[in-house]
DNA sequence: CGGCTCTATCGAACCGGTTCGATTTGATCA
DNA sequence: TGATCAAATCGAACCGGTTCGATAGAGCCG
């Protein structure tokens, strides 16, 4: 590999020149600027980045930490910040933590490392610990998806009241008065946001919430499958079941499918996330769904903006909170 | 951040036994090993990764390179990968090309340039210019799914002719003759052998193949959309569709659910490779399935191995094909 | 023509490690 | 006690860039 050494004494300059020529050009006259150009091209130079990563203490690589690329609304969403981030010569390195604190831990640590510009990440971890680790963090950090209190970094998700709020009320509006839901882990935002809006709406609509009926999915197959099945054994069946996510919304589908029951004629079921191939689930399930390349979107500007502006790196953190979408299906009937 | 030098100071040696002590700790003596032990918690140090590789030639990383990291098949080769490779001190950094070859190629150019351990790749080019590209990289190197006549690397797999010929038997068993085939780009080793199979599979049951019913999908679901709705809209139909992966096979159950088709009562469906939640579509498809993890299993020890062990670099490539395994599902009926 | 300001270029130090030949230390043996 | 040799440690060069103060030269003005 050619060295920026071998430029300079093609070119016949001093090493200085060629740096300052890559990086500042307007500060080199014309002729060097020529001669340079034309080394360059008769060696086949290209900077380091490693060597330019450490000489300057900052890398053109932006991380992305998320606890499932797997899933599609993550998957999204690093389409876009990588398309945008490609734009401005960045470079996106993904990885996933498996929804492991320590691992995600163990990867921001590895992606400082690397001297990152910046970090898209969607936080897995809550506790104390965890909030003076990334408050510690001297990169541009944009949150996503989880809103952890404590944590004063841009943050960019759904409003998830709402989400939850808006198949809440569509099921009562059907009639339903059984309605179980399914929750995630309680120390993430997103679950217990989801759950306050089934919650209030319930109340608000003056029906009473079966304690019988809030199970807890985690978020995760296994578990929302087992929460799905004691709802099913229950005698006091409810009418409808709410699902805090996809994954536990489809479990429980599996669910209803292996114990017999039909969806939507015996139990109604919604959901909150949008899945691959949902188009082609039957019954094609009533959902609420993140808008995510808007969100990416935002992810990615925002991010950039703090990259690249010097004024930008010193804004205030800002939260950026976004309306779901309905998108109706056949899962749920009227009662 | 403390460096290496603040050690040296603290425990009053030099920065080369520094050095020495970590990377090879046998070689200095216990006394000037304890000294440097206290300094280095003393002072907190890590090694700074970037300055190791640059100084190395070589970094910790391993560069995973696929089209679609939330194809759930290349998701459990990553996780395999990722586990592995974290057992052994290794960071693997994901790239999506998005099935592009000029991105793929920028990817992996990058990674090149971040000097990465080794590289795990499903490679998506196929051309002569792309395999000198390959060729060219002076890094250990696993492709996998798709095998390149010409790529001289290590190559991990499943028999894909053996995969189109199980689920084209299983439908010829079950009395299909007029059997559709829903293929992938041409220039896809997986998708010629998936073909083969079928092809060969008909003519030695002494089935002729119907050429309206060869449709191209491109592994594509919009190219399989509407590849399947070239064969429904036939007159002679035929009484079974083979998808040669998931997404064009699943394009056609959405296809089919669009006219009114019922599966697998007017037509039949199979495919290659699953997809998640597979569970709770209807119906269930009939599939043969490649063995992910022991996939993700080979493809992490071999390159492991090739990166860790002197000789391991040397060896001659190898190529390891596993046989897939059919999952028999209820979408397709005897005729 | 001397003095002054800009502009273009350069040299050296630096980022934070690794590596390897050279040197010191200490033990062993004649 | 001095020669020999292995083990321990060191110094300097190196990886491949960036950065900044210093310097040389060009252009302008009075």
């Amino acid at each position: 590999m050619a060295t920026i050494r071998d430029v300079a004494k093609l070119a016949d300059v001093s090493v200085s020149t060629v740096s300052l020529a890559l990086s500042n050009p307007a500060r080199v006259s014309q002729k060097t600027l020529e001669k340079i150009r034309k080394a360059i091209a008769a060696v086949g130079f290209v900077a380091d980045p490693l060597a330019q990563s450490l000489a300057r203490g900052r890398s053109r690589m932006i991380g992305f930490v998320v606890g499932n690329v797997g899933n599609p609304f993550f998957g999204d969403i690093r389409r876009e910040l990588e398309n945008y981030a490609l734009d401005h010569e960045h470079f996106v390195v993904v990885t996933d933590s498996s929804g492991k604190t320590d691992r995600e831990r163990a990867m921001v640590e590895h992606l400082i490392g690397l001297k990152t510009a910046g970090l898209a990440l969607a936080p897995s971890g809550y506790d104390q610990d965890y909030i003076e680790f990334i408050a510690g963090l001297n990169v541009p950090i944009v949150c996503f998806d989880q809103k952890v209190a404590g944590i004063e970094r841009d943050f960019v998700g759904s409003d998830n009241y709402l989400a939850g709020a808006m198949l809440t009320e569509h099921l009562l509006q059907l009639g339903h008065r059984r309605i179980a839901f399914i929750t995630g882990p309680s120390h993430m935002h997103t679950a217990t946001e989801r759950y306050r809006g089934f919650a209030e709406t319930m109340i608000n609509a003056g029906v009473d919430v079966n304690p019988n009926f809030i199970v807890d999915g985690q978020f995760t197959r296994t578990a929302g499958y087992e929460a799905a099945m004691r709802l099913l054994i229950q005698h006091e069946r409810p009418t409808a079941i709410l699902g805090a996510n996809n994954t536990v919304a489809l479990s429980a589908l599996q669910a209803m499918q292996e114990l017999g029951f039909r969806c939507p004629e015996d139990i109604s079921l919604a959901m909150i996330d949008n899945v691959q191939w949902s188009s082609v689930i039957t019954p094609r399930i009533t959902m609420v769904v993140q808008d995510t390349l808007a969100l990416g979107s935002i992810i990615a500007r925002r991010l950039m903006h703090r990259i690249r502006s010097p004024q930008g790196a010193v804004e205030p953190p800002e939260d950026f909170v976004l309306a779901p979408k309905f998108v109706p299906g056949n899962s749920c009937r009227r009662v």
